[in-house]
DNA sequence: GTTTCTACCTAA
DNA sequence: TAAGTTAGGTAGAAAC
C-alpha cells in the first residue's frame, strides 16, 4: 500500500489564499550560543525557491477524494477512531426501528490515498445476559421483556429523552458461563436488548427485582453488561483497533458526494421505502452510511498489515505572563504563538511548517509565518519621571487602543489557527503536554476572547470541543490527574503522557527527553523572558518563534524515533481495542478485549463480577542471597515467560477451573490436575483454557517481532522492535496479573495463586537440581552453588574460573533442567555475571556476559544507580563504586577494595554501608559535590 | 533508643 | 467509572 508523498499532495492544490509570504529572502538565521544553527538541523531550508510565489509548507488540504461509485466500488480505509453517538433510527427492518433514540457507530479513518472518512454504522444494539430461570421457554420471553421495560421506563421517569422502549428483545440461547468448568455443557441464557449503551445498567440492575410469573423474582447473575459499547460492536463484528474495513459496492450510502450516489440503493435490504440521505454531519471528505452486518474487516495480514498515510499534527503554543516570570493565566495572558508542524505517517519530511505569531515577526527560512500585527506600534515607554503628565496621558492612551488591537489579532490568531486545524483535518494530534496544557489554554483564552467558533476542533461539525477533569488510578500507574477533551475522529496522542506510561526517566522535560532519546539538546527559552521577547521587536519575536517551532517539530522527531504511533497502532491490533484506549486505558481492557473475542467463538459469556474484598494470595519466591563480592563468574538461569508458560503448560484458565469435588468425582484423576496452592483445573485433553489459547498468539507475535529484531541493523529501530516485543511480553504478563486484579473486571485468585505456586515450586526444584548435580560427589570439582534467584531466576556459581566454562555449565544445566518440566516451560541460559556483586534481595550489580570474550554492559539492579528517588550525583557516585569495584579490580582502587576482599568468595565489601550524607550535597557552578562516610 | 509504619521505587 | 500482580529494599516519620 503505497502512502501519499507530498508531491500528490500539492498537486492542483492552490496556496492558502490567506497566507502571506512575510518576505522573498528571509534573513540569516541567529545562531546558538555556540555560533552553530541549532535549528539547521531539523529545519529544511527553502532557500533555492526563495523567488517562487508559492513556497513550501503552505499546501495542507488533503488530495481530493476521488469519485466512487457506491454501487460499484468498495470503499476501504484504515478505521483509527471509534465511538458512537445517539441518533434518530434510520436503518429499516433493524431492532428499535421506530421506537426512538437508537446508538450508532462511528469509524473515523484514512484511505490509502489519504482521505478522510467517517462511516456511520448502524443496527448494532447493546445488550447482556442472565440465565434463563428453569422451565424457562420461548413464550415467556415476551412477558419478560414486557416486565423488564416497564420497570426500566419506569426508573427512567424524568429522564426518558423520547425513549419509547428500553428493553426491545428477549432471546433465549445455549450458551455457558466462562468461569468455571463445567462438562462442557450448555445451558439456557436470556439475551436481552436494550436500545440504548446507557440502559444496559439500569436494565441489568432491574432485571432482580421484576416479578415474571411463573417464575417470580429472582437474583440472577448477569453476564456481559459492563462492556463498552464500543468494545461490544468490535468484539462483535470481529474489527480489531486500527484494522482496515471495507465497504463493499453497493452496501454503503454517500452523504457528501451527491453527484456520484444519487440513486444509491437503500441499506439494510431492498426496501420500497426510498430514503432521503442525510447531509454529511462531519468535516471528513468521504462521509458515509452503512449496516453493522454488511462490512469487513480484515485481519492483519499481508496488504493489510499496512498503515495509511495519517496525518499527524504536532502543535506548541506560547503565551507571555503580564507578570514577567509568572504562570500564564488564560483569562488574562494572551496566546502569543502557535507553533505548527504536520507529518505523513510514514514521512520524515513535514509537509506543513509554519507559526502563527501575535503581532510582527521576521520570517524564518522554510517556515511559514503568519503574522497576526496591529497596525499600531507599541508606544514608546520612556521613565516616568522623564515624561510629562500629557505624555505619560497619551502614552497611555496609545498603549490602550495598542492592547485592544492586539487583543483583535488574537482574536483572529485564534480563529485562523482553529480553521487551519479543521482545513489540514489531523487524524493524529500530537505535542508535548498538549492535554493538560496546550490545548486547555486554547480553550479556555478562546472562552475569555470570546472567539466562538474556535471550540470547534473535532470532526463532527456541530459538536464543541469540551473539557473535564478525569482521574486515573492504578495501582500499575499511579494516581493521575488529567484533562479530558473531547476531539472527535482525531486521536490525541500527547507524547509526555506516552513518555510517562512507557518510560521511567529522571526527568521529563522536552529538552532531557529530547537529549536523552535524540541526543540533542534544544536551547530552551526560559519562561521569565518570554515576555520580553514578546514586548521587543520582530526579531525577538522571531527568536521566540524559531523556539516555538522547534517544540513542535522535536515531538514529531521522538514520535518517529520511538515509533511511537506504530507500537501503538500495533497494540491495538494486537489486543483488539480502539487506539485511544490504548492511550488512555489500563491493561485490564485489553485483556478482557482478548478474551470476549475468544469466548464468543465458544459460546461463552463473562459474568459480571461483584466486587468484594479478595483474599490476598503469595507471590513468588526470592531466594535468600549469599551476600557478597564474586569475584568469579556466576551463570544467570532464567524461565522464560515465566507465568504465562504455567498457564499454558498447566492449561490455567477460568474455563478449566474445577469449583467443587462433586465435580473432580465424575472425572478421571488423569483428567485434571491439583495445583500446589490445592486448586484444580482440568487438562487440555479436556477442555483447552481460553487464556493459554491468548497467550499463545502474544507469545508468537513476540517471537514474530524478536526474529525482525535479529534481522534488523539499524540500532534505533533495533530498540524499537525490542521495545514492542517487551510490549507483547508486558501483555501477556498482564494476563496473570487481570487473574489476580483485586479491584479488576473478573479476579480468581485460584489461578493467580495457582500460577505463583507454581512458579515457587519451580524455581526450588531448579535449585535442588542444579545443586544435587554439579558436585564433587558427582565427579565435578566443585559444588555448585546457587547463590540467589528472584521469582524465575537462579544465579549459580558453579565454582569454575573462566566465563567460558560457566556458560558451558549453565546451557547444560539449563538442558538439564527444562526437561523435568512440560511445554512450553524452559528454563534458559541467559548469561554470565563475572565479578558480581550481590548486595541485597533485588539489590545487585555484575558484568554482564552473554559471550565469553568480553562484556556487554554493567548490569545494575535495584542499586540507587538506578532509582530516582536519589539525587543525580548518589548515582553518579554509587556508579563509580561500582566501577571502581567491579571493572578496574587491578587498579588503585582495587588496592583500597583489596584490603577488605581477601578471599572473593568471602564477602567483605558491602557497598550498602558505604553511607551517603545526602545533607552534605551541594552545588557549586555546575558542579555537584558530596561528603560520604 | 528501638520498633513499626508509610512512601517511594524497583525486581520480576 | 476504572484502576495488572506480590516481594522487598531504603529512608524517614511516628509510635512505643
Amino acid at each position: 500500500m503505497a502512502t501519499l508523498g507530498p508531491r500528490q499532495l500539492s498537486n492542483g492544490l492552490e496556496p492558502h489564499p490567506k497566507r502571506q509570504r512575510t518576505s522573498p529572502s528571509p534573513p540569516p538565521l541567529p545562531s546558538s550560543q555556540d555560533g552553530r544553527d541549532f535549528l539547521n538541523d531539523c529545519l529544511p531550508d527553502d532557500d533555492e525557491d526563495a523567488t517562487s510565489s508559492q513556497p513550501a509548507m503552505v499546501h495542507w488540504k488533503r488530495p481530493p477524494p476521488p469519485k466512487l461509485d457506491p454501487s460499484s466500488d468498495p470503499l476501504v480505509f484504515q478505521q483509527i477512531d471509534i465511538d458512537y453517538y445517539v441518533g434518530a433510527s434510520t436503518v429499516p427492518g433493524m431492532p428499535g426501528m421506530g421506537t426512538g433514540p437508537v446508538p450508532v457507530l462511528r469509524m473515523f479513518g484514512v484511505t490509502s490515498d489519504g482521505n478522510s472518512v467517517c462511516s456511520h454504522i448502524h443496527g448494532f444494539l447493546p445488550y447482556f445476559f442472565v440465565p434463563a430461570p428453569r422451565d424457562f421457554s420461548t413464550q415467556h420471553c415476551a412477558t419478560f421483556r414486557s416486565a423488564l421495560n416497564t420497570a426500566v421506563m419506569g426508573d427512567l421517569r424524568s429522564s426518558r429523552d423520547n425513549i419509547r422502549e428500553a428493553v426491545l428483545a428477549v432471546e433465549m440461547c445455549r450458551k455457558s458461563s466462562i468461569y468455571g468448568f463445567y462438562f462442557n455443557e450448555m445451558s439456557d441464557f436470556l439475551r436481552v436488548t436494550v436500545s440504548l449503551p446507557k440502559l444496559v445498567a439500569p436494565a441489568r440492575r432491574l432485571v432482580s427485582c421484576i416479578s415474571v410469573p411463573p417464575f417470580g423474582q429472582i437474583d440472577y447473575q448477569v453476564y456481559e453488561a459492563n462492556i463498552d459499547f464500543e468494545v461490544r460492536f468490535m468484539v462483535d463484528t470481529g474489527v480489531v483497533g486500527c484494522s482496515w474495513i471495507e465497504l463493499p459496492a453497493g452496501k454503503y450510502r454517500f452523504r457528501n458526494q451527491s453527484q456520484t450516489c444519487g440513486t444509491g440503493t437503500l441499506i439494510g435490504g431492498g426496501g420500497a421505502s426510498e430514503m432521503k440521505p442525510h447531509p454529511p454531519v462531519t468535516r471528513c471528505q468521504i462521509e458515509v452510511d452503512v449496516s453493522y452486518e454488511d462490512f469487513i474487516s480484515h485481519l492483519q495480514e499481508g496488504e493489510w498489515q499496512a498503515i495509511a498515510p495519517v496525518r499527524i499534527l504536532s502543535f506548541d503554543i506560547e503565551c507571555a505572563a503580564k507578570k514577567k516570570g509568572a504562570f500564564p493565566e488564560a483569562q488574562r495572558d494572551p496566546v502569543i504563538q502557535i507553533a505548527n508542524v504536520a507529518v505523513l505517517q510514514g514521512e520524515t519530511e513535514p509537509f506543513v511548517k509554519n507559526v502563527f505569531t501575535l503581532d510582527t515577526c521576521a520570517p524564518i527560512a522554510g517556515t511559514d509565518v503568519r503574522v497576526f500585527a496591529p497596525e499600531t506600534k507599541l508606544p514608546k515607554y520612556e521613565a516616568e519621571l522623564r515624561m510629562s503628565e500629557a505624555e505619560l496621558r497619551k502614552y497611555e492612551a496609545e498603549l490602550r487602543k495598542y492592547e485592544a488591537e492586539l487583543r483583535k489579532c488574537e482574536t483572529q490568531l485564534l480563529k485562523e489557527w482553529a480553521e487551519f486545524l479543521q482545513e489540514l483535518d489531523p487524524d493524529i494530534i500530537t505535542g508535548y503536554n498538549i492535554v493538560n496544557f496546550d490545548l486547555p489554554y486554547l480553550l479556555n483564552r478562546a472562552k475569555a476572547l470570546k472567539v466562538d467558533s474556535f471550540p470547534y476542533l473535532g470532526r463532527v461539525r456541530d459538536s464543541r470541543t469540551t473539557m473535564r477533569d478525569s482521574t486515573f488510578d492504578s495501582r500499575a500507574y499511579g494516581k493521575r490527574v488529567n484533562k479530558i477533551i473531547s476531539i472527535e475522529g482525531r486521536i490525541q496522542f500527547d507524547l509526555f503522557q506516552i513518555l510517562l506510561r512507557d518510560t521511567k526517566l529522571r526527568s521529563y522535560t522536552l529538552n532531557s527527553v529530547s537529549y536523552h532519546f535524540l541526543g540533542e539538546q534544544k536551547e530552551d527559552v526560559h519562561h521569565s523572558i518570554i515576555t520580553d521577547l514578546q514586548k521587543g521587536n520582530e526579531q525577538t519575536r522571531r527568536r521566540l518563534a524559531v523556539y516555538c517551532v522547534k517544540d513542535a517539530v522535536l515531538p514529531i522527531r521522538l514520535l518517529d524515533k520511538l515509533m511511537c504511533l506504530i507500537n501503538y497502532m500495533e497494540m491495538a491490533r494486537v489486543t483488539g481495542v480502539p487506539l485511544a484506549y490504548v492511550l488512555s486505558r489500563g491493561q485490564q481492557i485489553k485483556v478482557v478485549s482478548q478474551l470476549l473475542r475468544k469466548a464468543r467463538e465458544k459460546d461463552l459469556l463473562m459474568p459480571v463480577h461483584k466486587s468484594e474484598a479478595q483474599e490476598e494470595y503469595a507471590g513468588a519466591t526470592v531466594i535468600e542471597p549469599s551476600r557478597g563480592y564474586y569475584n568469579i563468574p556466576i551463570a544467570t538461569l532464567d524461565f522464560s515467560s515465566l507465568y504465562p508458560s504455567i498457564m499454558q503448560a498447566h492449561n490455567l484458565c477460568y474455563t478449566t477451573l474445577l469449583f467443587k469435588s462433586t465435580d473432580r468425582e465424575r472425572l478421571t484423576p488423569d483428567q485434571y490436575i491439583r495445583t500446589p496452592s490445592g486448586n484444580h483445573f482440568v487438562k487440555s485433553s479436556v477442555r483447552k483454557g481460553l487464556l493459554p489459547e491468548i497467550l499463545e498468539d502474544l507469545l508468537s507475535a513476540r517471537k514474530k517481532a524478536k526474529a525482525e529484531l535479529k534481522e534488523e541493523k539499524d540500532s534505533f529501530r533495533r530498540k524499537v522492535l525490542d521495545g514492542r516485543q517487551l510490549a507483547l511480553k508486558l501483555s501477556a504478563n498482564s494476563v496473570y496479573g487481570f487473574t489476580g486484579a483485586n479491584v479488576g473486571k473478573l479476579p480468581c485468585i485460584e489461578i493467580s495463586q495457582s500460577v505463583t505456586s507454581f512458579g515457587r515450586q519451580m524455581i526450588d526444584q531448579s535449585k535442588n537440581l542444579v545443586e544435587r548435580k554439579y558436585c564433587v560427589a558427582n565427579g565435578y570439582p566443585f559444588d555448585a552453588k546457587v547463590i540467589y534467584g528472584d521469582t524465575d531466576s537462579v544465579m549459580v556459581r558453579f565454582g569454575v574460573g573462566t566465563v567460558a566454562e560457566s556458560m558451558e555449565l549453565g546451557r547444560e544445566a539449563a538442558e538439564m533442567i527444562s526437561a523435568t518440566f512440560p511445554h512450553p516451560i524452559k528454563l534458559e541460559f541467559e548469561k554470565v555475571y563475572f565479578p558480581y556483586l550481590l548486595i541485597n534481595k533485588k539489590r545487585y550489580a555484575g558484568l554482564f556476559f552473554t559471550r565469553p570474550e568480553t562484556h556487554d554492559k554493567m548490569d545494575c539492579k535495584g542499586i540507587e544507580t538506578v532509582r530516582r528517588d536519589n539525587c543525580r550525583l548518589v548515582a553518579r557516585l554509587i556508579d563509580t563504586c561500582l566501577h571502581k569495584l567491579l571493572l578496574d579490580r587491578n587498579q588503585t582502587t582495587h588496592c583500597v577494595c583489596q584490603t577488605e576482599i581477601s578471599d572473593p568468595l568471602q564477602p567483605r565489601v558491602d557497598i550498602s554501608q558505604l553511607v551517603i550524607s545526602k545533607e552534605l550535597t551541594r552545588t557549586s557552578g555546575s558542579k555537584e559535590y558530596a561528603t560520604w562516610t
